[in-house]
DNA sequence: GGTTTTCTGTTGCGTTTGTAACCATATCTC
DNA sequence: GAGATATGGTTACAAACGCAACAGAAAACC
């Protein structure tokens, strides 16, 4: 019936950012069942073993701006997997304020028998979609992204 | 390239969850701009009078539905709201356990200021999509959830 | 009709999370 | 090269959050 891409009227169940929140909480509980109840891991904690697995050793400012996380909350998650020795410190030479983090072996190890398992049951959650939805779904998500931080950038 | 729909290397970029949160974090930040810096409100006091303003008086139990809160997230916002004069309470006749729960005319005229502003703010962003692709962002969305429920139901 | 179970709603407590202040170092400016 | 400014990272404090425990009332059970 309606030609119109946008609502009228509010209605929560339709409203994006609510809609958005709520799958998001949903698979982040679903998830967790994964890397909480089995290893013991916080989502800080995941995406920083995940980043690193992906591209070695990295500074801890590099880290806040690949997994989108606070600087705090890099700084606490990495204070813990070193306690844990999942990952380790070593101080960096062009600048001595910031420290090189990387995964130990443990930690690698971890990684190793967590991904397949991740994999598997983003598959699992994947199979809701026809060939090439993904792939829309994740270029619709793009564009949200894209004209979110557009939107920041004219009225701030 | 890729015919498949999923990935065989995990990368946080691509991976469903994380995307989700981030955009879904993202959202949350912008929009708190209209109601919490404007308001005062909570994410919690704006989805309860989003509902309450969409279906009128309601008890706590079925705002908890509509809202998927915590019993408990829902109870604090309602004390804060009732407290602002945004809501009031009365005891149900029926199950005198139960509060029904509605606006209060502040409430509504808070609500009447707001909601244009919160449907603008969606239109700018939904403006980013093309014909149609809002309709299919929803439904990708749905599918999601369906299948997340039917994961967790056979896996609990 | 009394007992047990279930349900609504609130409170207490420990954990998590973000904001602000803070060192230490690096960079920029003159 | 000395002062101002910015940046990486940690710490301190306060607010938010959810789980568990709870009181009170309804439903179910026999």
């Amino acid at each position: 019936m309606s030609a119109d891409s946008t609502q009228d009227k509010l209605s929560l169940q339709s409203f994006l950012p609510y809609r958005c929140t709520r799958l998001a909480q949903s698979m982040s509980v679903a998830l967790s069942r994964i890397y909480t109840s089995e290893f013991g891991l916080s989502v800080a904690d995941w995406r920083i073993i995940v980043t690193l697995a992906e591209h070695g050793e990295l500074t801890g400012r590099t880290l806040t701006e690949r997994t989108t996380m606070d600087k705090v909350r890099v700084s606490r998650a990495l204070a813990s997997l070193e306690q844990r020795s999942l990952v380790r410190r070593r101080p960096c030479e062009q600048d001595s304020r910031a420290a090189l983090v990387a995964l130990t072996e443990a930690g690698l190890a971890l990684y190793r028998e967590l991904a397949p398992q991740a994999l598997a049951w983003e598959a699992d959650l994947s199979s809701a979609f026809s060939a090439g939805e993904r792939d829309t779904f994740l270029n619709l998500l793009d564009k949200l992204e894209t004209q979110l931080a557009q939107l920041g950038k004219t009225a701030p």
